[in-house]
DNA sequence: GCACAAAGACCGACTAGTTGGTTTGTTTAC
DNA sequence: GTAAACAAACCAACTAGTCGGTCTTTGTGC
């Protein structure tokens, strides 16, 4: 395996302080002296630490919604594709942990320019999640009192909020966390007659070879 | 009605200013002249700019644990209290939504001898949800299955994350959203028993006047 | 009711320290 | 030889906090 470059190493130091500290609690200094660089080295690699903090969203959400497209891409039920988005998406968190802290924590301070092309890709990926809301009613799977944009915001925000508690070390691993929001949302959305059908949701799950 | 204090006039600035800048994006300069005050009448009222964002973070997790409390005391049943909680919880975000954006944004930022006492409170909130979720088991109003903590981190995050999209004047009310995130909670948490005493649920909202 | 002193509220120019970013010159590695 | 990286001095801009002073209110003795 190749040695980590200098801009990874930057990039790994970067993220365990702000995640730890925040963006404004950790000087360029700093970042350069932990991960054993320089600050021509630093300013060789990025523009300045405002791109720093862009890339560092860039790849999380980036990687994030790929995976929500893949999902809805690889399977072709409304009920499949929820869970396999939320289950994809509450896997992220295990590998991006710190990526997913500062882009929700320091987002406010992405300049304009930035910020913009971040907030896109976000757009993009709430709508895959609304769309498959939104099919779900019309199949007659999801019930058809709910509305598409609470329901996924707050499957949205039931996830995302993980950031604040998940320890990789913890008690639960991520993919029995991941089970247990989809059972709650599945309780959520799905009709009587949907509910009959998948049964049992962790066979279920099991079954589609999600888990 | 007496006119706001100056210090009262600063807060509202300073809250204005950190929910759209960020902490760190708004210096205390511009707070004193935005509420057309001076340097020396805000170091008059606070130590510190920490001390400012402490007085943010206390009033508002103050309040929202005393409503849990209150609404603990108020009802009797699991499923009425954790509604009860519930609709409180999320009737702040019509208030305090600067407080919360604060809250959730900027305690990274806060020093240690304040982001302890905050802690305690928002230790204690949690605890009186993860309380009621455990009696409602226990009453066999809840599922069984469900893990406390998750269950309770769920609904936790779904009702916080309200803060990054809720817009006071836009289409839903605060009641509404409140309604359906209660709808949403008590199909995932009920046993199949309970939610036929329920029946439907908004009206079982309204016969307890929570709407 | 008044004189007056003490306390508290508030002002704003100033300071001292920090920090992102630059520059210049050097070294390493393919 | 060229690009990547280092070293360190340097700078300009910014910003939290200070400090001496003024104005206003309150309390007290007579």
């Amino acid at each position: 395996m190749a040695e980590k470059t200098l801009k990874e190493r930057i990039i790994d130091t970067a993220l365990r302080l702000f995640e730890q500290y925040g963006y404004h609690g950790v000087t360029v200094d700093r970042i350069v002296t932990e991960s054993d660089a320089s600050k021509g080295g630093f300013y060789h690699n990025f523009k300045s630490k405002d791109e720093l903090l862009y890339h560092i969203h860039d790849v999380f959400i980036t990687y994030v919604l790929n995976k929500a497209q893949d999902a809805y891409k690889n399977y072709h039920t409304p009920t499949e594709r929820l869970c396999a988005i939320v289950q994809s998406f509450v896997k992220v968190f295990h590998l991006y942990k710190p990526h997913i802290t500062v882009f929700y924590q320091e987002s406010t301070y992405l300049r304009p320019e930035y910020s913009q092309k971040i907030n896109e890709k976000r757009d993009e990926f709430k709508r895959v999640i609304f769309q498959v809301i939104r099919e779900g009613i019309e199949a007659g799977e999801f019930r058809p009192e709910l509305s598409v944009e609470i329901t996924g915001m707050s499957i949205i925000g039931m996830v995302n909020w993980t950031y604040k508690w998940y320890k990789p070390n913890g008690p639960m691993t991520i993919e029995q966390i991941a089970t247990h929001f989809i059972d709650f949302i599945l309780h959520s959305v799905l009709t009587e007659e949907a509910k009959q059908k998948v049964e049992n949701i962790s066979f279920f799950l099991a079954s589609k070879q999600m888990i």
